[in-house]
DNA sequence: CGCCTATTTGATCTGATTCAAACAATGTGG
DNA sequence: CCACATTGTTTGAATCAGATCAAATAGGCG
């Protein structure tokens, strides 16, 4: 249904320089001093667009820079030796989803964008210095790399312990507050140029269960989720369907 | 199968000090300087023996110290709504579980012990005090939160979209391969302390198709497991069983 | 118009769960 | 030292959530 029509820029938010959505990003973790701030938009980067569904990093590879995604969605994700796939994460504006590549050698995954995306690379040894003049952005690097493990953790939880309506229901949530914490929510509505397949992959289920699982979610009056928009229309019932606790995103500081 | 009477000590290297361990663990990972190793056996902590399946700290703590295995096995685990639980994680001599307290104010999940552990415990002060004076060490920390990371992904991996056989050969051959690397295995032997319920919650199965899965394993000679000791019949088999490519362990530095 | 991708529906199958009970090993108190 | 409780493992039978297979529908786009 149009997804990939969805255009680069996704709601709201157009940015001037790339580094500002890194800038952005960090300040919803933790207020930076004018100096940080400053250090950040002198980092230097290429942004560059990049269509849907293609790969950014691949398993395997010994990256020398980093992805910042400046607009759009990507995904990080692994393929079974039976070829299937697994999605781990989906990252949106702000994110830099390959940051472990400045201390991990060699890939154990790839990274690829869903919808089309601008994107902008930051070579390592940049990064490096500017961790090096400023090291209490370590610090808040290393606290989101913390946040990363603890949705994946959810993640797990989820796949290992719940059903698919309520792994839905909570995928739904997170993705809205996640999105809502960037300030790219409008009101009840939130960016998601996601096929139900990439959904699938990132739940642990199939296609077809997860066409299912949503016709309930709807019929139910919970969301609506249609041309890349999802509409949270009940917020407490879905996050009473979907156990959501926003603790783990750990949003507070 | 008597589980419960594994000893303190898990097979070989009984530490002097608590602070022996966390530098052994960090020199499997980089080369430590004579500076940073003083620094380390320098930090203060506190020893404490615990029994098996003790909580020590839970999911909404605000823990204001660090907990440092020394010897023993801890798992990492967070239950459904509906009281399923999910393991996230088992840790080993060396690891510091819940190093993420340092910069998560409230924990997402829990901690406990899996068999009888020696730990020690470390005020978050003197971590941070540390990790000032020494601030290659925090590259070192946030390199292990990485791997934390990598870990997870993979275990999603494999919850997600690996059957039961695939996921349990795999299981085997990780913690076989962790506990080499930081020398606890002896030849093709491995200390295991769990119940097949622990192994169940952390691979989204339950304890009965766990139960014959691993019997399945054992016919075809892949493993035996006995007396909380794991041992790798057939290593090439086993892998291949499982899927496994160390790549994601990043052992490699 | 015709192609491609995404969604939807129906029918069938299966890997894994659940329930229930037996069995085995260890530890405990009298 | 035995009776008994506890914890963990094993087995069998019934059931089910979700997968798989197959095909129809529906938009968007060159």
């Amino acid at each position: 249904m149009g997804r990939r029509t969805a255009p680069v820029q996704t709601m709201n938010h157009p940015f001037r320089a790339p580094n500002d959505a890194l800038i952005a990003k960090l300040e919803s973790v933790a207020d930076l001093t004018a100096r940080e701030r400053e250090a950040l938009a002198a980092l230097p980067m290429r942004a560059q667009d990049v269509r849907a569904d293609q790969d950014i990093v691949r398993e395997g590879d010994r990256p020398s820079q980093c992805c910042l995604v400046v607009e759009g969605f990507a995904c990080r994700f692994k393929f079974t030796e039976k070829g299937k796939r697994q999605i781990f994460a989906f990252h949106t504006p702000g994110d830099v989803p390959d940051l472990l590549s400045l201390h991990l050698r060699t890939m154990d995954h790839s990274l690829g964008t869903v919808s089309p995306c601008r994107l902008a690379f930051i070579q390592h040894e940049h990064l490096r210095a500017l961790l090096r003049e400023q090291p209490r952005l370590v610090d808040l690097f290393w606290r989101d790399t913390l946040i990363d493990g603890s949705i994946f953790r959810e993640w797990m939880l989820g796949i290992g312990r719940r059903d698919a309506r309520t792994r839905l229901a909570h995928f739904f949530c997170e993705m809205f507050a996640r999105l809502e914490a960037v300030g790219r929510t409008d009101g009840g509505r939130a960016p998601l140029p996601l096929t139900q397949t990439e959904i699938a992959d990132a739940l642990g289920l199939s296609t077809v269960h997860i066409n299912r699982v949503l016709q309930e979610l709807r019929r139910d009056g919970l969301v609506a989720w249609e041309d890349a928009v999802l509409t949270v229309l009940d917020p407490a019932g879905l996050a009473q369907a979907g156990e959501f606790d926003p603790v783990y995103l750990h949003q507070d500081r």
